[in-house]
RNA sequence: CGGGGUGUAGCGCAGUGGCUAGCGCGCUUCGUUCGGGACGAAGAGGUCGGAGGUUCGAAUCCUCUCACCCCGACCA
């Protein structure tokens, strides 16, 4: 490709809106050009790079026996208000009507489709295990769109559904799909975390995403050092730290006696740490009171001081669907005390409670009435809840769950998910099979998404360096970045295009900056900025030494290569 | 949806009631330059996000509205 015909242009400065390297990068290296918020057209560079990655997937997803379709991205509503999904997804489902006035959706995921397609042709046991995928446009209304290609309202998904017999080949499946995700990051020179995470409200046993660690990332993943165990923040399980063995306090807190309640006055006092500061305990020695409202309804949360609660296990424990912070209002109506609430005496709320509450003793509290705590609380002496779980966020410095050492914390960015989905949809549209005996029973479904633009953030978001992208080359728009230089002599240009021509014909993917009138270090700094793996230069200087100068985006010296000899270089190199 | 911010030339910005709306980059033409973001000269390019209002006069003041960005609850 010559640059004098290339369409986009770089930009000569960040822009101002992108915070991120792979927004700024994507959009100063003129990749992507954004439509509208989260909705961005992938430029002529950009799109050569998702079809290198989506020719990985590809090879992969195919090698773990997998058949790639297409499903449509229109679908009618009705199918959804069949799995309870349109309800579910709410206002992230883009909804419209066609011209009759029927209900139509913009899929955000295909489980609904792809199983209807395979009710239709499959009916016996012989016919399991099936893996189906598809690289297809996916719409989700975000509420908030961000950070360049992370997160868009409109995305290519690879999203691949197993259909298995039973939960022993639903396993098989799921561990090939594991195995082919591992694949492609790696092939995309991306090292990816594997988390345990949340299955969300459809249930099913098994969900791991697969993060790449970024400071930027949205996500935060619980990792321990010590044992491998990582685990999304939001299924991640912590042992608290007053439980672990080396704290006197704990030890003492385990052996002292309950106390009677004692009311403190406490003018003024609201947060937990002015409570532990104000009575001079440790944020441990309180009980944390905070209230939610679940599908409406206000329930009363409590758990250990020095935790916080993870609402994702909350809303999983709760079984709603939505949940959120009650407001103002809502705490003032169930007649509780905001800044100083207890369990103690309510009987009219829900009660949720981590089991934090009884792993120590004579924890401070508030009395439901201003200005007043109380001290000595002890569960269940002096209140009792309905559901008593895990529901605490783990953090770091809490013990693994699996090998007690200090768990630490990542930010990354999810770069796929794959789920075990059970039979829920099966059952929900009737995907049912008969086993050897001639008995009917749901498939097993499994369901596994790569997001392939966030693939690329994510692979730029990895590499880059204050020049630009590094791209890695087997997603690199090009392989090579052929600069010509001072391209007013008639003799270099025919040097250039004659090696241009000539890479091509080697099969080496060329682009080729052939503009005439650019300055040197305009030309050197989109080559660094687009950072394809190799750079050629033909200029006068090398040229008289009938050489072309090589050098690799990551390298800072150059080499010189004979000029018959370049492209023979250029592939060693590359295959290197 | 809550909070914060921004809309003026392709891009980045200046312009707080007064003449024909400016600056830098980029773009066009000519000339000079030519290895890390050159120089000179001459040009082209604007519904000042939109609608309504106030005023002799609005990019500027008021009302409404739309879009986009950033921070929080969701996901590939």
């Amino acid at each position: 490709m010559r640059m004098t015909r290339l369409v986009s242009k770089t930009l000569r400065a960040d822009p101002p809106e992108a915070e991120t390297a792979s927004h700024r990068l994507l959009l100063r290296a003129g990749l992507i050009h954004q439509v509208a918020a989260g909705v961005y057209a992938y430029l002529p560079l950009a799109w050569r790079s998702l079809r290198k990655i989506e020719d990985i997937i590809r090879q992969e997803m195919d090698a773990a026996g997998s058949q790639e379709l297409m499903m449509p991205a229109l679908q009618p509503r009705e199918l959804w208000e069949q799995t309870g999904r349109a309800a579910a997804m709410g206002q992230v489902l883009f909804s419209l009507e066609d011209r009759r006035g029927r209900p139509m959706v913009l899929a955000p995921t295909h489980e609904e489709v792809v199983t209807g397609i395979v009710r239709a042709n499959v009916q016996s046991y012989r016919d399991l295990p099936v893996i189906l995928y598809q690289i297809q446009t996916k719409f989700r209304d975000e509420p908030r769109p961000r950070a360049g290609l992370v997160r868009v309202r409109e995305f290519d998904m690879k999203d691949a559904y197993s259909f298995n017999a039973d939960e022993e080949s639903l396993d098989d499946s799921y561990q090939a799909m594991a195995q082919a995700y591992r694949n492609i990051y790696r092939r995309c020179s991306l090292p990816v975390l594997m988390a345990e995470a949340d299955s969300g409200a459809i249930g099913g046993k098994d969900s791991h995403e697969f993060i790449l660690s970024t400071p930027t990332g949205e996500d935060t993943v619980i990792t321990c050092p010590a044992c491998g165990y990582t685990a999304n923040a939001e299924k991640a399980e912590g042992v608290y730290p007053d439980a672990m063995p080396d704290t006197a306090l704990d030890t003492a807190l385990d052996t002292e006696p309950e106390q009677p309640l004692e009311e403190v006055a406490t003018p003024g006092i609201k947060t937990i740490a002015e409570l532990a500061e104000f009575l001079n305990l440790p944020t441990s020695r309180t009980l944390k009171a905070v209230f939610y409202a679940a599908d409406g309804e206000t329930v009363f949360v409590t758990l250990r001081g020095d935790l916080e609660v993870n609402e994702v296990k909350l809303k999983n424990a709760l079984h709603c669907q939505e949940l959120r912070l009650a407001t103002d209002a809502e705490v003032r109506e169930a007649g509780l005390v905001a800044g100083s609430a207890s369990p103690i005496g309510i009987s009219n709320l829900r009660q949720v409670a981590d089991p934090s509450i009884s792993q120590g003793r004579n924890f401070a509290v508030g009395a439901n009435r201003p200005d007043v705590h109380v001290q000595n609380a002890n569960y269940p002496r002096d209140f009792q809840v309905d559901l008593l779980t895990d529901i605490a966020l783990a953090q770091p410095g809490h013990g693994c769950p699996h090998c007690n050492a200090p768990l630490e914390a990542t930010r990354g960015i999810e770069v796929g998910h794959i789920f075990k989905l059970g039979t829920f949809y099966s059952e929900a549209l009737g995907a049912l099979y008969l086993d050897q005996e001639g008995r009917q029973h749901p498939i097993a479904m499994g369901c596994y998404g790569i997001g392939v633009g966030r693939l690329l953030a994510a692979a730029i978001e990895q590499n880059h360096d204050d020049r630009g992208i590094v791209f890695p080359a087997p997603i690199a728009p090009y392989q090579a970045h052929l600069v010509g230089l001072n391209l007013t002599d008639p003799d270099v240009v025919a040097a250039a295009d004659a090696l241009y021509r000539e890479l091509w014909a080697q099969g080496i993917e060329t682009l080729y900056d052939d503009r005439p009138d650019q300055a040197a270090g305009v030309k050197l700094n989109d080559a660094d900025l687009l950072g394809l793996p190799l750079r050629l230069v033909v200029s006068p200087r090398n040229l008289r030494n009938n050489a072309v100068e090589v050098k690799g985006r990551r390298e800072t010296e150059a080499t010189m290569v004979e000029m018959d000899g370049v492209a023979a270089a250029i592939k060693q190199a590359l295959g290197a």
